[in-house]
DNA sequence: AGTACTATCGTTAGTGA
DNA sequence: CTCACTAACGATAGTAC
């Protein structure tokens, strides 16, 4: 997406690692909230910024102990 | 996206749940291993499909124990 | 269940402040 | 770094098989 094609390997640029993290973060986290609202599934999503901060994302589903699958 | 507007609440049809989740399983996944490799960062993805069957995506990181910062 | 197609919507690379 | 903008690329809803 973007301006132009980007190539999947590393970014060597330290700042473009991390300006395309925060991008690219806050995509993901809105995928894998949607997909949880949506298919009202649980998720997780844990990763770690270039700089090692980290994130967790828990999803949305309201809790069920013990994740019994859907009867309906 | 796709052909029409979807709002993100839970799909109630239980096929179109599991269509949906197939689809973007797939779609998120692929960000994922993208921003992985492009940011060079640990990601864990851990989610349970509508009827309960789990998926765990680890990212495309070579392995560094402890996690440490990139210095560079 | 899975694959293929594609119009349409969503994400984001590059840019500037 | 963070925010806003937007052209252009990418994901996907609906469809057909």
């Amino acid at each position: 997406m973007g301006r132009v094609k980007l190539k999947i390997k590393r970014l060597e640029n330290t700042s473009g690692r991390q300006v395309t993290y925060s991008k690219r973060r806050a995509g993901i986290l809105k995928k894998a909230k949607e997909l949880s609202i949506l298919c009202d599934i649980d998720i997780v999503l844990l990763m770690f910024s270039p700089t090692g901060k980290p994130t967790l994302c828990l999803g949305e589903r309201r809790y069920h102990p013990f994740h019994p699958p859907l009867s309906s």
